[in-house]
DNA sequence: TTAGTGATATCC
DNA sequence: GATATCACTAAA
């Protein structure tokens, strides 16, 4: 079954683990329907979190993550990747999960390369969507935890906090 | 280890 | 207007 907003509408820190096994089904224009298995997940939640986007304040560019539950929000890294978030929370509350991995496609910007996700999805979002949206086929992977990479920046204790979410044993 | 790439934010 | 920064990847 797909997913509703009221799974979104939770705390980050309770819908990046519960994303973990899910399937991003994503539909191509010419009706294609292209599956991936959630394998990796991250939370990046708060203000305070200096990790988040939304550390710096409300701009043009976070307030989607301020915004209603179930948003998608890609950002282009880099000039080259597209990485892909879904906003969770109330409204108000700057939180996102980013899908980091799929099983197939491991890693953020080779997730949306395969699901052919780009700036144009920004603000869409993942529920009622008919282009992309995620099921639930029951399936509960042993999920680990693991410190988030890619945030050097964001100093030793955001740095070392566990709020990425693994499939499978170590 | 380093190059490549472009939107965003921040500083003139 | 200019510069610095960045939730990455591929190639070496």
């Amino acid at each position: 079954m797909r997913l509703t907003g009221e799974f979104f509408a939770r705390d980050a820190l309770e819908v990046a683990p519960d994303l973990v096994g899910k399937i991003i089904v994503r539909k191509l224009p010419d009706g294609t329907e292209l599956r991936e298995r959630i394998a990796e997940t991250e939370a990046y939640r708060g203000e305070e979190d200096k990790g988040c986007h939304a550390a710096k304040g409300r701009t043009p560019r976070t307030e989607l993550l301020y915004g209603k539950s179930g948003v998608i929000y890609v950002y282009l890294c880099y000039g080259m990747h597209w990485l892909m978030n879904v906003i969770t929370g109330e409204d108000g509350q700057p939180q996102g999960v980013l899908f980091r991995a799929g099983e197939v496609h491991d890693g953020p910007a080779k997730l949306t390369k395969y699901l052919q996700i780009n700036g144009s999805f920004n603000g869409g979002t993942f529920v009622g969507n008919e282009e992309i949206w995620i099921e639930d086929d029951g399936f509960r992977p042993e999920i680990h935890t693991a410190p988030r990479v890619g945030i050097d920046y964001a100093g030793d204790y955001w740095k070392s906090i566990e709020w990425r979410f693994i499939a499978g044993k170590e």
